[in-house]
DNA sequence: CTGATAATAAATAATAATTATCCGGAGAGA
DNA sequence: TCTCTCCGGATAATTATTATTTATTATCAG
């Protein structure tokens, strides 16, 4: 059969792909629901709290729980195939996409949140951790304000 | 009069004077409850939590309401006297003697923090600002590994 | 293909942190 | 002093998340 080119859209299908296979290495089974849950995950752009995802997995399986939905999302944690954005005065957002600590822009306003990349964070977090004697393992760079849309409203 | 030298034991009660003094420019009434957050916060070094802080104040005022905590630490918040760290995980920690946004390092083991001044975020900012169009007014940089005590024990 | 079995899903209860409400009391200003 | 608003304390409510319990199902050996 002929091999999909590499368009815009196939590209949810092979990180979902690769979610599966990180299953399938970790022991994990392969359920409907998780198959659900991965390909909302590789779809979205926008960073879906987990009601959101839970609301998108709903469609097609209208009986899945919430429940469901967070042990997913932290067994994927776990696996290092999603990353969870995690703030105190609202819900956790999650990027399925680009699984690895990158730094983001939230909307105070509105809650969109954009991800561009910026210049590497990796020097950054070598200072801190000379500077402070930690041994660092992960980190969360969050910048707030107002995306461009809400400017204009203001 | 002689002017104070500028010795590690003066400036928690320097810091204060900083906050009576945004209390009464807001015209906020500087009670005895909230000066007993305000010494807390001036004289505390380890980024406590709200229950820490309520522990401290109340040993000068045992009959203080965690809501009252919670109540001044909003409003300090929003005079820019007091630095919230916000994580989804654990309760928030506080910083009331550098009020303005900096990095932070998190022992993921025992919580401790620590802030030691690193490169500086501006030129990160900016190019997070002008990369993804966003007005930003605040960050939140947080890393998170085992302080070096925690690395001993491991 | 089929059955055994261990993991998983759904429903629900429980928890933790924070925020809202309500009312009595105290301070600032007329 | 009187009044009026702000503040503190107690408690209820809310929100996001996690734990528990029981029934179901994916996986794999045969």
């Amino acid at each position: 059969m002929a091999k999909a080119p590499p368009t815009a859209h196939s590209e949810p299908a092979q990180r979902m792909e690769q979610m599966i296979a990180a299953l399938r290495a970790a022991g994990q089974r392969v359920t409907p629901q998780r198959l659900a849950v991965l390909r909302v995950l590789a779809e979205s752009h926008d960073h879906p709290t987990v009601e959101t995802i839970y609301e998108r997995v709903s469609r097609d399986f209208p009986t899945t729980s919430l429940a469901t939905i967070y042990k997913t999302l932290t067994m994927l944690k776990g696996l290092e195939q999603v990353l969870e954005l995690g703030f105190a005065h609202m819900s956790s957002r999650y990027d399925g996409r680009k699984p690895s600590p990158h730094a983001h822009a939230i909307c105070v306003r509105c809650g969109a949140i954009a991800d561009p990349d910026i210049g590497p964070m990796e020097s950054l977090a070598k200072d801190m951790a000379k500077r402070s004697g930690y041994k660092l393992t992960r980190h969360q760079i969050d910048f707030f304000g107002l995306c461009p849309q809400c400017q204009k409203k203001a």
